[in-house]
RNA sequence: CGCGGGAUAGAGCAGUAGGUAGCUCGUCGGGCUCAUAACCCGAAGGUCGCUGGUUCGAGUCCAGCUCCCGCUACCA
C-alpha cells in the first residue's frame, strides 16, 4: 500500500549561486530520499524553489547597480540549471516571486489576520533618512560600548563577542549610506508564538523524542525552554510581498513568513500544470511531509512554520525535519565573499559529466551528525579508491569476462555452491537494508551499504577465480559469471538514489529490463540466462594529481 | 554571556540499554593477474578533547573546563 510523500528541500536564496555546502546538507540527501521512495513505487512530490525576497537581495541589487528582479532572475537560472545538471529530481522548482506564491502567501496572512492570529506592536526603529529605509541592526555600525572596537555591528561586536542593541552603539552610522540614523515609529504584525508553546512541546518534544535528530530536538527544546515570544512577520521594505490588510502600505511580509509557504505555492503550480489537486499533498493525513534543511533553518521549520500551519488549521505537520550540519572546505567554513567555495556550475565546467562523483563524495562524507570537512584530496581518494577501484572496476571485470568467455550472452548456471547461494542471498537482503537506513535519514550509511555490495562482487571474483577455472572447469565458470552478473545488476538498481547518472549508464550496459526494480531484487534474480548484454564502457575515470592541484590553486585568493 | 550540536587510530566517520574500542580510506607485508598498477588476504596504528566524580567496571552516566559550529540577525 503506497503512501503519499511531500518532500521539500530548503529554498535556496537567490543572491548567489549554489555551492557544495548547500548540496551536501540539503539537496543530495533530499534527492536520495525522493528517488528511493519513487523506486519503491510510492507517490512522491519533491518540491523546491527559489527564495527571492528579503533585504539582502535589494542590497545586492543596489551594490551591483541592477534591479532586484535582475538579481533574482540571474541566480534563479544559475541555480535551477545546477540542480538539473546534478540530477536533483524535483517534481517542481518554483520561485517566490511568482504570482501564485504572492497570492498564496497573502491568503495565509489574511486568513490568520481574520482569525485574530496576529498581534500588532508599535516600536521605534533606527531609520536611515537618506536612503529612506529602516535599518536592520546588522546594518548599523558604530563603536562598541564595552570594548570600544570602532567597527561593531548593531547586533553584536565581533571583537569582544558582546551582543548589543543597535541603540547601544556609540556614534552609530548606517552601513548603507554612512549617515547617522534616527529613530522612527513603525507598526508591525507579530505572530504570537507563545500561544503555540504547549502544542509544540507535546508535538515535538513528546511525540518525536525518538525519531527526530538530536540537533533538531535540542534546538527546539532550547527555544521552548526559553519561552517563545511574538515574532514580527512584516517589514518596512519595498522588495517583497505587500502586506494585504489595512495599514500594510509600504510594508512587506517577512521573508521567513513567506518562504516556507513557497513549498505550498510550488505545489499549487505543479498541480495546475499536471491537472491535479494540490490539497492532499498538504492536508491529507495519509501524506508524509518531510522538510530537508540545514541546521541554520531549524527554528523556522520546527517552530515558526508549524505555528503558521497550525494557525491555518487543516494543514498537516512534518513527520520529520532531518536537518544536517554544515560542510567545511579544506578546514575553513565556506564563504561567498572570500570566494572560499566550490560552486556547482564551475565544478561541472572543470569536471564535465562527473556529477555522480561529487554526489558520492558529498553523501559518503555528509555532515549528518556534525560539521564535516570537504577536501579535494578526499574527493580524489574517494573517486580513485572507491568509485573507480571498487565499483567501476567490479563492473568492468564482469563485463570484460562476459565478453571474453561468452560473447556477452548470459550463460546457463550449473550447480550452485554455498558461496553462490550466500552471495545471492546477500544481494536479496541489501535492498531492505539500504531502505531501512534511508528511512532513518542515514544516507551515509546507506551509501556505504551499496558500496559494500560492489566489494562483495570483487571478493567473489577473487575467491572464485573464473580466469583459472575457465581452462579446467568451464561449467563452473558459467555459474560464477551468472552469479557475478546478478550482483552487477543489483548495483545498477541500488545505486540509483545515490548515483543516478551512473545507474542509468549501467542499466544500459547490462541491457537491464525496466521491470527490474528495488523490490523485485528481493525475490528474483535480475538477469536471466541467454540475456544479451550491451556495450561496455568505463563508469568512472581516475582523477590525477594535477587536476586536484588545479582546484586547490583556484581556491587560494 | 545564554542555549543547542560536536570533539573517538594519519584522514573521514560508527559506536546501539555502561562490560575486552569498530568501519572506509591511507600506510606496511603477502596473494592474484580477469580488471582503470585496479582486486583479495593479513598487520601495524587509539591514555575515545581536558580535569574530577559515580560504579566491581565509563567513549558510553554526573559536574566543571577548553576548542569548533549554529541559534538568539530584515544573516537566506
Amino acid at each position: 500500500m503506497s503512501k503519499r510523500h511531500t518532500i521539500t528541500a530548503a529554498l535556496p536564496y537567490t543572491n548567489g549561486p549554489i555551492h557544495i555546502g548547500h548540496m551536501a546538507g540539503v539537496y543530495v540527501p533530499a534527492d536520495i530520499y525522493a528517488r528511493y521512495l519513487r523506486l519503491k513505487g510510492e507517490e512522491v512530490l519533491f518540491i523546491c524553489g527559489s527564495d527571492e525576497h528579503g533585504v539582502a537581495i535589494s542590497m545586492k541589487a543596489k551594490k551591483d547597480g541592477i534591479t532586484p528582479k535582475e538579481v533574482i532572475d540571474k541566480y534563479h537560472n544559475i541555480i535551477y540549471k545546477a540542480f538539473n545538471d546534478f540530477g536533483i529530481s524535483f517534481d517542481y522548482y518554483g520561485r517566490t516571486s511568482s504570482k501564485v506564491h504572492h497570492e498564496t502567501a497573502q491568503e495565509f496572512f489574511k486568513a490568520i489576520h481574520e482569525k485574530d492570529g496576529f498581534e500588532t506592536q508599535t516600536t521605534d526603529q533606527l531609520y536611515d533618512a537618506k536612503e529612506d529605509q529602516f535599518l536592520a541592526d546588522r546594518y548599523v555600525v558604530g563603536t562598541c560600548p564595552k570594548c570600544h572596537n570602532p567597527e561593531a555591528y548593531g547586533d553584536q561586536c565581533e571583537s569582544c563577542g558582546s551582543s548589543l542593541n543597535a541603540s547601544d552603539l556609540i556614534d552609530p552610522k548606517s552601513a548603507i549610506s554612512g549617515e547617522t540614523p534616527s529613530l522612527k515609529t513603525t507598526t508591525h504584525w507579530y505572530l504570537p508564538l507563545d500561544r503555540y508553546e504547549t502544542f509544540l512541546h507535546s508535538w515535538i518534544l513528546e511525540g518525536h523524542q525518538k525519531d527526530w535528530k538530536p540537533n533538531v530536538l535540542g534546538q527546539v527544546k532550547s527555544w521552548l525552554d526559553d519561552g517563545l515570544k511574538p515574532r514580527a512577520v512584516t517589514r518596512d521594505l519595498s522588495w517583497g510581498i505587500p502586506v494585504p490588510v489595512d495599514g500594510g502600505e509600504n510594508k512587506v511580509l517577512y521573508v521567513w513568513f513567506d518562504a516556507p509557504i513557497g513549498y505550498i505555492s510550488a505545489t499549487k503550480e505543479w498541480a495546475a500544470k499536471e491537472g491535479k489537486d494540490w490539497a492532499p499533498y498538504w492536508k491529507d493525513e495519509n501524506t508524509e511531509l518531510v522538510h530537508f534543511i540545514g541546521k541554520d533553518n531549524i527554528v523556522f521549520h520546527c517552530i515558526i512554520f508549524p505555528a503558521v500551519l497550525k494557525a491555518m488549521g487543516s494543514y498537516i505537520l512534518p513527520k520529520n525535519v532531518p536537518a544536517n550540519e554544515f560542510l567545511n572546505l579544506e578546514g575553513h567554513k565556506l564563504s561567498t565573499s572570500k570566494n572560499w567555495a566550490v560552486w556547482l556550475h564551475e565544478y561541472l565546467e572543470d569536471f564535465p559529466n562527473k556529477q555522480d562523483v561529487m554526489r558520492y563524495v558529498l553523501t559518503a562524507n555528509a555532515p549528518e551528525t556534525k560539521d564535516n570537512d570537504f577536501t579535494w584530496y578526499d574527493f580524489q581518494t574517494r573517486n580513485n579508491s572507491e568509485l573507480v577501484a571498487i565499483f567501476g572496476n567490479f563492473i568492468n571485470r564482469v563485463m570484460v569476462l562476459m565478453k571474453k568467455y561468452y560473447e556477452s550472452v548470459v550463460p546457463e548456471p550449473n550447480e550452485y555452491s554455498t558461496v553462490d547461494i550466500e552471495t545471492i542471498e546477500t544481494l536479496a537482503a541489501t535492498p531492505l537494508k539500504i531502505g531501512k537506513l534511508i528511512g532513518q535519514y542515514k544516507f551515509r550509511a546507506a551509501c556505504q551499504e551499496m558500496m559494500q555490495l560492489a566489494r562483495l562482487g570483487n571478493k567473489y571474483l577473487a575467491d572464485e577465480e573464473p580466469w583459472k577455472l575457465i581452462k579446467t572447469k568451464p561449467e563452473r565458470v558459467a555459474t560464477i559469471m551468472h552469479t557475478a552478473l546478478q550482483v552487477a545488476a543489483g548495483l545498477a538498481v541500488l545505486s540509483e538514489p545515490f548515483l543516478p547518472h551512473t545507474a542509468q549508464k549501467l542499466r544500459k550496459m547490462l541491457n537491464l529490463d525496466k521491470g527490474i526494480c528495488w523490490d523485485s531484487l528481493k525475490d528474483e534474480i535480475p538477469v536471466k540466462s541467454n540475456h544479451t548484454l550491451g556495450e561496455t564502457s568505463l563508469l568512472f575515470e581516475k582523477i590525477e594529481d594535477y587536476t586536484i592541484a588545479a582546484q586547490l590553486k583556484k581556491l587560494t585568493p
